[in-house]
DNA sequence: CAAAATATCCCACAAAAGTGCCATTTACAA
DNA sequence: TTGTAAATGGCACTTTTGTGGGATATTTTG
């Protein structure tokens, strides 16, 4: 038996989700909530094993909600539902959201992706699934020109390395880091050391 | 009609995999090879919607070729079809691969994933849907005890800005911001601008 | 309330980084 | 072959950082 627990403001909705869970084979509703400002105290009571959670939420919203159940309970799995955000989706899955689907899915999605949270996935709509992915592509626009030796210097100093440091690791000397990093710098259009770490970082120009 | 190409090391693999999609009504395969290194000149002889990747083969293995199909022709999506391997997931996302599944996975997932695709999905399986959403976790270990100020003194200066640039900034002296970095620097356990800037982002203590 | 934490500022000094200008060697391309 | 790009090294000089010492005001907290 599954017990789910349910945050969701809008009451025709969240009347919806139960009607359908209570009678779905091993569901089991074991709260509605129409926010999160009590959620820690909820779970306590209702030990779920599943959350569903609308993000939109007066009072205390879904990406409070996850950041604090995860905080306190961790194996709870938590499943976001809501319709669509690019900038909150991110948010909530760095909170630690197991899984995304949207409203606009249908029903049987809903009851497979709460399955699908159980035995260790991770259920997410196709729209939400693309964003993923494509959050992980590299734009490959930053070209800089940087040559092989600029680019091993310039990741020892994203690790923390000073000049002199560099310089022992390349065995070269640190007049020579000196000259490669001024080149660096040139083709990034930095100024110092820490603006290069942030560039090189924020653009992947290195690893 | 879906053309579809086929990178394979594993003859009696690929031949499978013809005879699948060569079955399926709507699959078309337009070819089939044992390594990478001609990818660019295939795709101009065969056009095909989507290559099936394995990612071990020798010479040209699928992580350049999903790079080299990438940079020629992006609307060419690729569905990376592999054993397990963590490391290589995530360069290949990296690289713009359009969907990962697993050689275990069913003949049937393999034909649903190449149609996901083509309706602008992203397939992938349940094992590498999990380890894609905690790769974007943010690890909660990660605490420094830093203030409010301290945040936003090293925010600033993951933004390239100089001591002076962040004395401006916040209405303050450089010999405060002076005094803030090195409480920050003590507490990250670095020694200098360009680590704590690494750190900070590698950790994701600021945005 | 007293103590601790936080934020602010100052000074001095050494170490490191940034800039400019110059030079040599190697390798590869026009 | 002549030039260009790349990697190497040196020196001088200024600016910026990093570290240590000190101090005061405010806020938070036990």
């Amino acid at each position: 038996m599954i017990n789910v627990s349910i945050y969701e403001d809008n009451q025709r909705l969240s009347d919806l989700l139960m009607l359908l869970l209570e009678n779905t084979e091993g569901f089991q509703v074991v709260g509605i909530h129409t926010d999160c400002t009590l959620v820690v105290n909820d779970m306590e009571k209702e030990v779920p094993d599943v959350i569903v959670m609308d993000i939109d939420m007066p009072n205390s919203n879904g990406i409070e909600g996850v950041l604090a159940v995860k905080k306190v309970k961790p194996a709870v799995k938590v499943l976001m539902h809501t319709v669509f955000n690019d900038e909150r989706l991110f948010e909530c899955l760095r909170h630690g959201a197991d899984g995304y689907i949207l409203k606009k899915d249908s029903s049987t999605m809903l009851v497979a992706a709460i399955r699908d949270l159980m035995n260790g996935g991770a259920p997410m709509s196709p729209e939400i699934a693309t964003l993923v992915l494509k959050a992980f592509r590299q734009p490959t626009t930053n070209e800089y020109h940087l040559t092989e030796r600029e680019k091993e210097i310039l990741e020892l100093l994203t690790h923390g390395n000073s000049y002199k440091m560099i310089a022992a690791e390349c065995f070269i000397s640190t007049d020579t880091v000196r000259r490669h990093l001024q080149n660096i710098y040139l083709k990034l259009q930095v100024q110092s050391a820490p603006e290069a770490v942030a560039k090189a970082l924020r653009e992947r120009l290195v690893k």
